[in-house]
DNA sequence: CCCTGATTCGC
DNA sequence: GCGAATCAGG
């Protein structure tokens, strides 16, 4: 298998919408953790709330001698380039830092104490603040095993061959389901999806401080049909 | 042991 | 660029 488009796409949604390495391998089929791991790398996409390097504590005097880490007969200077690390970006809470689809129904169901930022996209879409999202869609994206239902009413979905410059890319269902497609409706000028879409794509940001972490939006955003 | 992501390094 | 092997923490 190797990275084409769609799959670095999906890998980098899949990635940044919470799942974990092994999720996502799984559901690009043909790849290892590891492989979908280095990708995310290479792609530039990294450090996510790791549950390996959850340590960050300011005491840096402890050990500064690194470990040679490569135990492997190379001598190799140690000169690690010290990733600069991104500073807490605001990741997923701490219980669902497995990437695991939380069990609460509804993120923003009863909140109404936030502000609701609402501004206007380029194409005249409206842009939702976080959590704004309608509320109930996908409680869990259910992965794992596919039904492989033979569904023969693809045929007139947009599928992955169909995408062009002008239909919108917005995944509707999810890779590997037999039925999975794209919306296909008429791209906001401008951008990769329609304005409904991009309603969902492109968020508003909360004033500084009011933010939240993001919704974990299960991967490819919520299943609607 | 299971899981996780991070890193290295031969290919 | 890719990913197995390995490391390291929970």
């Amino acid at each position: 298998m190797s990275w084409t488009e769609e799959r670095t796409a999906t890998l980098k949604k899949m990635w940044e919408g919470g799942s974990t390495a092994s999720q996502i391998a799984e559901e690009l089929g043909g790849v290892s953790r590891n492989a979908v791991i280095g990708k995310a790398h290479r792609l530039g996409l990294k450090s996510r709330p790791s549950p390996v390097k959850a340590n960050d504590k300011k005491k840096a005097a402890a050990k500064p001698a690194a470990k040679p880490a490569a135990k492997k007969p190379v001598a190799k200077p140690a000169a690690r380039p010290a990733a600069p690390k991104p500073a807490a970006r605001p990741a997923a809470g701490p219980s669902n830092a497995g990437g695991q689809v939380p069990s609460q129904p509804l993120p923003n169901a009863g909140k109404s104490d936030l502000p609701k930022i609402v501004s206007v996209g380029p194409g005249g879409f409206l842009r939702q603040g976080p959590g704004d999202q309608q509320a109930p869609i996908p409680p869990a994206p259910p992965r794992r095993l596919v039904p492989a239902k033979p569904s023969p009413e693809i045929s007139d979905k947009t599928s992955l061959l169909d995408l062009s410059d002008k239909v919108c890319r917005w995944p509707m269902g999810h890779p590997g389901e037999p039925d999975f497609h794209f919306c296909g409706e008429q791209v906001n000028p401008g951008f990769p999806y329609c304005v409904e879409h991009c309603g969902r794509a492109y968020q508003a940001q909360l004033p500084r401080g009011a933010r939240r972490p993001p919704p974990p939006l299960p991967f490819g955003g919520p299943r609607v049909r």
